[in-house]
DNA sequence: TTCATACTTTACGTTTACGTAAAGATAAAT
DNA sequence: ATTTATCTTTACGTAAACGTAAAGTATGAA
C-alpha cells in the first residue's frame, strides 16, 4: 500500500516514514487510544485527521509530556460538538496544562540563561588561559 | 541529625524535604554517580555544593531530561580545573545542549500558541451558545 | 510460481526513574 | 530501659514507551 496523499490515505509506513517512528509505535499509540485509523480488511488506513493527531502527540512527547498527558490534551482539540456543560471543565484543563507549559518554559529560560554565561565564562577563560592578564584592546 | 543550614550540611531528609522528593531519590542520584555527599559514620552528609547540584538536576528533570542527560550537563557545572585541552569539547556539549534547549523551547511557544488559540475560542462558544447571536456591547 | 514487500497479531524483553518493603544500626527522648 | 525517629543497605516491584522476534497473511513483480 502506498503513499495516497491526495486521498488523504496513508499507509502505517507512510507515516512512520513522514514522521521518523516506528509502525511499533503507531500501533502503541492505537493500543493507547491516541490513534484509531479505518481498515482495509486488516491493514490500517490513516486519515488526515490521524495524521495531524500523530503530529500533535509527537509534539507533546517533545515537550515531555506523557502519552496520558497528551491524550488530554488531544481530546481537547477532538471535533464533535462537546455538551454544554462540559465546556468549563474541558477550559479549566486547558488553563492548568498551559500554567503548567509556561513554569517550564520559565525553568527553560533560566536554563538557558545559565548555560550562555557558563558558556561565555569557558570563552574567556580559553583566550585568556593566564590569570591576571593585561587585556589588550582589539584594536 | 537536623537542619544546620549555617554550616552549609544537611542531612538526606533536609534536602528531600526543601526539594520534596523522597530519601530514596536522594540515593538512586547518587547511586547514578550524580551526587556524592561525604558520610559521618554511614550517614549521608550534604554540603552546599551537593544541595546545588541537586537543584541542577530538578530543574533539569523538569524539563525533561534524562539523568544521563543531567549528568552531562552538570559535569559542565563541575568544579576543579579542567585541562585546557578538553575545553573546547565541553563547549561543544554546552553548545549542543543549548541547541536542543532552544529547539524544544521553540514548540513549546508553539504549542502555548495554539492552547491560547483553542481557550478563546472555547471561551467564545461559551459567551455565544447560540449561533449567528448580534454581540451586546458591555457598556 | 516463487520471491520480495508490506502488512498483521501475539508476546516477551528493555530502559528509566524511582517505589516499596525488609531487616538492622544508632541516637535522642521519655 | 524502652520507645521513637532517623538513618543505613539490599533487593524485588512497577509504570511508561516502546524494541524485537516469531509466525502468519496478502499482493505484486520476475
Amino acid at each position: 500500500m502506498s503513499k495516497d496523499s491526495l486521498s488523504g490515505s496513508y499507509s502505517i509506513t507512510d507515516l512512520s516514514r513522514e514522521f521518523a517512528v516506528t509502525p511499533r509505535t503507531l500501533r502503541f499509540y492505537e493500543e493507547k487510544g491516541l490513534l484509531n485509523p479505518k481498515r482495509s480488511g486488516k491493514n490500517r488506513i490513516y486519515s488526515v485527521g490521524d495524521r495531524t493527531r500523530l503530529r500533535l502527540i509527537l509534539r507533546g512527547r517533545q515537550l515531555g509530556l506523557s502519552l496520558e498527558e497528551s491524550a488530554e490534551v488531544i481530546g481537547l482539540y477532538a471535533p464533535g460538538t462537546p455538551n454544554h456543560e462540559q465546556l468549563h471543565l474541558l477550559l479549566q484543563k486547558i488553563e492548568e496544562k498551559r500554567q503548567q507549559l509556561v513554569s517550564q518554559r520559565e525553568a527553560l529560560d533560566a536554563m538557558l540563561g545559565d548555560l550562555d554565561r557558563w558558556q561565555t565564562n569557558f570563552e574567556a577563560a580559553l583566550k585568556a588561559p593566564i590569570a591576571n592578564h593585561q587585556w589588550r584592546q582589539k584594536v
